[in-house]
DNA sequence: CTGGGGACGGGGCCC
DNA sequence: GGGGCCCCGTCCCCA
């Protein structure tokens, strides 16, 4: 279907700015009214910095109302049915839980509002007005835990409320201690061990750099790392030191590029720092329990088992890691691979972490690293699952392993012979120093530019480098692609490209089966669920299949279906054609939270409580068009 | 009401 | 940063 230019006026669309959000919006009776989106939430309230998480599945019940939700980047469901559910006196200040089944009532929702069309008001209106008077409303504050942050970071600045005195080097940081256990492990054993109630108010970390403190201090206040290449390193083993995963990892991805310049066997702490931050620890531990000791030395971790090194990098999903998977200049895999010992001292691998090969000589080389930052995945603080108490805090000593280098290798007890470290050293040639600082800066602007940035107008995150122009588009209406041959216009050139193809006739995909020919792959896709008669999509009400996934969705709003969900036409003789269908809502063989859990997903319905296994259970969950 | 196709916006990946 | 290409989910229209 070509659709006619879009005439909107800038600014015409229902989104709005977050501030508005703030006063209760009128609500509107008015069925052909103007109405904007304040009682939508905003779409996507994912905080600036974090990739989305989709897909945790959420239990039953958690999502009842006032249930405590963590940070979520989707919106609570559509006004209509959802904000029941999501908003909380506590709860309404952050962003509610991931809710899988709610994300495509939440979609439809919002890709309805960004349509101004006729059918989208009314479908608001309806929506608003059906909205039960005694049912909470959550009101999202998408800025608000930026503005908390904010106001953290300005008593910090001020010394207000500040509980904590760090002191470093001569250097002191008045902070909280929430703020420092929120977003360190290592804080956090150390302000949660011992008796809470004597706390000191000073920590001496001597083991840590000032810059690379007050580092992530800023990032603790700010979510925003802010390092140089001078001090990443520091940062990075500070970050270890103090076990915050998320800095950790940031800066060894960046710094995986540059394993092989001199210096970087510093990015791992050594042993003495790990062994100061433990006994600091345990000092800590003892002295908030009343009990000033001298504190031992911790003892001594228990040797590793060996396995295979992997990388200073957790493995992750390829789809996450790609982004900033380095390949290492040519230059620098030549003097790795004719240096093995480098690679002993620099032992962050240099290709993409998904190659499993270990026929590499250079993974080969790596395997045996004696230096081995990681050579135990689960030992050291790169395992961003583990939890908290998972594992000994700070990461225990690694012990150095046998060398299973040929033995003319140097020892690693023997320092690098400066001759072949200044040949070896890149820095020392001004073009590979170049090269490599050149890959670090493309690589921190590379990641900058994956950094999800949220719309001004409707506060949806977008993902991806050079994605957020062609959504404004949908705000401004600005159609820039013009058919030559029709006229017609499009917010994308792929889009136009697609279009194209109508003129030319080019049916690009073509069904093996029949000789149907498509314009797009996807409804080659739809069009073979004809031939195999797969029919993935199934009522749980009624059990009828269909093809398509929004054929069910709408086949589920549909008025027959709802007319049997009621469970007192279950107590009723049900007619003929339904028996099936009310034998199917006896709540005794457990299919009435089937049908629940259906409505629930289909139109982002908050979940029910456990307690809300009434008889009547069924009948609240209307669909928004039938409110 | 359902089946089928087209359009649209978003995300991932790559250059 | 920007864009191309592809895939996906969703909405809409028509028969």
């Amino acid at each position: 279907m070509l659709h006619a230019p879009d005439t909107r006026p800038l600014g015409a669309c229902v989104h709005r700015s977050f501030p508005e959000a703030r006063e209760p919006p009128e609500l509107s009776s008015s069925p052909g009214s103007t109405m904007t989106t304040p009682f939508l939430p905003p779409p996507n309230m994912a905080p600036k910095a974090g990739p989305s998480t989709p897909g945790r599945p959420v239990a039953p019940g958690v999502t009842v109302p006032g249930s405590p939700r963590a940070a979520s980047p989707f919106p609570p469901p559509p006004l209509c049915s959802g904000l029941a559910g999501w908003a909380s006196p506590g709860a309404a200040r952050r962003p509610p839980e991931p809710r899988p089944w709610a994300r495509a009532a939440w979609k439809q929702t919002h890709h309805q509002a960004t349509k101004p069309d006729t059918s989208t008001r009314r479908r608001i209106a309806k929506v608003t007005m059906g909205s039960p008077e005694d049912e909470l409303i959550g009101i999202p504050f998408p800025e608000y835990s930026s503005d908390l942050l904010s106001g953290l970071n300005e008593q910090r600045h001020r010394g207000v409320l500040c509980d904590i005195t760090l002191k470093t080097q001569g250097l002191e940081y008045r902070t909280h201690r929430a703020v420092l256990a929120a977003s360190s492990h290592y804080f956090k054993k150390l302000f949660t061990s011992g008796s809470p109630g004597t706390a000191h108010s000073v920590c001496e970390l001597d083991f840590l750099q000032p810059d690379a403190l007050g580092a992530l201090l800023e990032f603790a206040y700010t979510a925003t790392l802010t390092i140089s290449n001078s001090n990443m390193r520091e940062v990075l083993r500070a970050a270890k030191l103090l076990d915050i995963p998320c800095v950790v990892e940031a800066c060894a991805e960046i710094l995986q590029c540059s394993v092989d310049r001199p210096g970087d066997a510093g990015i791992d702490a050594d042993g003495i720092d790990y062994e100061k931050a433990e006994r600091y620890l345990a000092e800590f531990a003892a002295r908030q329990n009343g009990e000033v000791r001298a504190a031992s030395p911790p003892p001594a971790p228990s040797p590793l088992p060996q396995e295979p090194m992997r990388s200073i990098i957790p493995r992750r999903r390829k789809k996450q890691h790609q982004f900033l998977q380095v390949k290492p200049s040519r230059p620098n895999n030549h003097i790795l691979h004719n240096a093995p010992f480098l690679s002993r001292h620099f032992p962050i691998p240099l290709f993409d972490e998904d190659e499993d090969d270990d026929r590499s000589p250079l993974r080969e080389e790596r395997n045996h690293s004696p230096l081995n930052l990681v050579s135990n995945e689960n030992s050291l603080n790169y395992d961003l699952e583990r939890s908290f108490d998972g594992r000994p805090t700070p990461p225990p000593l690694q012990p150095p392993l046998p060398p299973l280098s040929p033995p003319d290798e140097v020892s690693d007890d023997d320092p690098m012979d400066l001759e072949d470290a200044g040949y070896l050293n890149p820095l020392h040639d001004p073009a590979l120093a170049a090269e490599l600082l050149d890959g670090v800066d493309k690589l921190v602007r590379k990641r900058r530019s994956q950094v999800p940035q949220e719309c001004r107008v409707c506060h949806k995150i977008i993902h991806g480098a050079g994605k957020m122009p062609r959504h404004m588009r949908t705000h401004t209406g600005e159609k820039p692609f013009a058919c030559e041959v029709c006229g017609v216009r499009f917010t994308r050139n792929d889009k136009l490209k697609i279009h194209m193809r109508k003129h030319t006739g080019e049916r690009p995909y073509c069904c093996v089966h029949c000789s149907a020919r498509f314009l797009h792959s996807y409804d080659l896709k739809n069009h073979m669920h004809l031939h195999t008669g797969d029919r993935p999509f199934e009522c749980s009400l009624c059990h009828k299949a269909f093809a398509k996934e929004d054929h069910l969705q709408r086949h589920l709003k549909g008025q027959n279906c709802l007319e049997v969900r009621t469970r007192r036409r279950r107590k009723e003789e049900p007619p003929e054609g339904r028996r099936q269908l009310a034998e199917g809502l006896d709540l005794s063989n457990g299919r009435i939270e089937d049908f629940r859990m259906s409505m629930i997903r289909y139109w982002g319905l908050p979940r029910p409580d456990s307690s809300e296994g009434s008889p009547e259970g069924p009948v609240a969950a209307k669909p928004p068009e039938s409110i």
